[in-house]
DNA sequence: TGGTAATCGAGACGGTACGTCTGGTCTTAGG
DNA sequence: CCTAAGACCAGACGTACCGTCTCGATTACCA
């Protein structure tokens, strides 16, 4: 991705954090997550593409978790807002663009690892947790306006959508589905909006 | 005549696969799991449990992650069918046996782990995946009941909506938040069923 | 060497040893020291190529070391005797001829191996120092003709000079040096015979 | 502040060889060929008796042979060059020494492994070999000191010479008879340099 | 003539060791 | 006090052999 021939060795710049060798590591891990995925992302893998020394890795990251998460973070420009005036089609666009955006790019793969790193590491559990529950406050934004509008009743749980929604995605990603048909997507939103029950 | 040096050993029981062996791997395995999760689990320290060689694993395991699913379709007993005439009530009752089948066993453990394998071994990833789709037909048929009661449309999708509830069980699971208040669930399971859509 | 393309199973011929198997595991033993050394040889490669069971060759052979023996004893055709009336001149011919032996056929290989197995095998151990001593008697023929000819002196210690060109051989063989220049090895044996003295 | 839960660790000194270590793996080596011979001696065991991990052995010494030369090299004190003025004498002293040196301390059984490990790594082979050319060289000392007393004649190979009594050595340490008989090995250095042919 | 006994190939068994890789800690030398 | 570098111990990885065991079959020998 970004290129990265400094022949040159880059000494510390004084008592203070090098925003070079923070960004050296951060583009590696990066590159090393798209071309590898979580088998190929080790910390040594890291220190040895960013030319960095481990202790220096450990000193900005406490866990391999903490590092991914930067890395997902600093990549990350999905914020599909999608404002249709029917919330229905907002969140068939959400669904939509967040599975493409999985699966088209490095995030999709960034993101899987993360999910593995929470099964055996109880910070990475917590960082994930606290994230999903942001991504939450953020998706239910468009139930939200859809309340205000009136077209959603008051009494609906704006959140527990959300995390349906997104427990959706995450299935299709973490079973490498995450290139999905479209109009499925789409009848899946329908479903969850509309409901099942004859009238 | 045969001396007795060591009376304890599991022997091979000529050309073929010793169910002793088999047993105690499995066993040694689903303990680990249950006791330190994920990141106890090793083939080392399976083998050392099981007092097996660790050939005898490779042997018949080719992998992790073939490993770890054994271990866990072979501890599952989890096959909630509920048939109360009244479909949301039966998916409620699935997603909350489902639930605390896995946050009070090993299994939660179990499935987490197989879960995170699938994220770095592409032969646990399509195992997975095979296995979800298995569970989707069989947690489908509490929704096809309710077709052949007329109380769903035929035109409903019955896998998409089995999908939709367990991706979110899975989101519960693999943030730590298996343990969930049973009046959540249901009301997630409600919005789902009933849709949100004002009439 | 021998072709081995029988493509039905050696089976049992009764509670006998088969004398099928003995010769197919002697002869693949031999064709994977000629072909692979001492770091090649092993019971099981032995087992794979013979097509026969480990146990088979557990049975009539109880260490790497005798099998390793039979092989060498089986092959081995080298018996020079010279007797050209010179003592100086037949002991040289023995040198070469021995070298020039273990240098082009496979028989320098297994004797290697032989060695290298006495080293951490007392059995081992003990088989070579009896056939070194066997062997020092057979040489010593040559010195003892000599004797009776009146050419070398009843009190000069024959097998002690049989010795002395054995372990010349050895150095040379052990070193990966058996392919010597002839003329060496005869002044290396006129020294021994004439001394090195002034008159 | 620093938190010593393994007070006894020997850890990094920066990034550069850790003497300790070395000594410790050395040692441990010695001990173990010592004690059981080449048989027992393995890189596993000697990391586990060093306490070293065994990339840290790998890191110094690419293989097994190369190992087992350090530890002789380091070992041996043995450093004969007797100088009495009788050149028979002299290598009496000198087989006499070798052979009591090889028997009573660890270095025989260090120097046996060495021979072993060459019979199936050419490297061992190769180092084993200048090793022998080396000693050659300085044994030879000894008869070119005779020489320029005028007692060998100037045309004499003091190498080949050299190398005749070091395979005689050889020959007994190999069969495990390295406790040899001081008389016999004089006997044997008489011969070799008075020779045997009737004046 | 039928039962016993020893053989055969096959291959699984519990193990040990291999040589490599990574984890996380520590120290150095230089800015 | 940071930096790159890299050594340190520890231990898991997956593979190759070790020597033992049991199997089912195949025969020779003996009752």
């Amino acid at each position: 991705m970004a290129s990265n021939k400094a022949p040159e060795r880059r000494a510390s710049i004084g008592a203070q954090r090098n925003p070079a060798s923070e960004e050296a590591i951060l583009t590696a891990a990066a590159e090393i997550l798209a071309e590898g995925g979580f088998g190929a992302f080790s910390i040594e893998a890291v220190a040895r593409r960013a030319k960095a020394g481990k202790p220096t890795i450990y000193r900005w990251w406490p866990s391999k978790a903490a590092l991914l998460l930067d890395v997902y973070q600093r990549q990350k420009t999905f914020d599909a807002q999608p404002d249709t005036g029917d919330v229905e089609r907002d969140l068939a666009i959400f669904l939509k663009s967040l599975l493409s955006f999985w699966a088209e790019g490095p995030q999709g793969n960034i993101f899987r690892s993360i999910i593995a790193e929470a099964q055996s590491d109880p910070a990475a559990e917590k960082a994930l947790s606290d994230y999903a529950a942001d991504r939450r406050i953020h998706t239910g934004e468009i139930i939200r306006r859809a309340q205000e509008r009136g077209q959603v009743p008051a009494e609906t749980d704006a959140s527990l959508l959300a995390e349906t929604i997104a427990g959706f995605a995450w299935g299709r990603l973490l079973t490498g589905n995450a290139n999905s048909p479209p109009e499925e997507l789409e009848r899946a939103v329908h479903q969850m909006v509309a409901g099942i029950i004859r009238p």
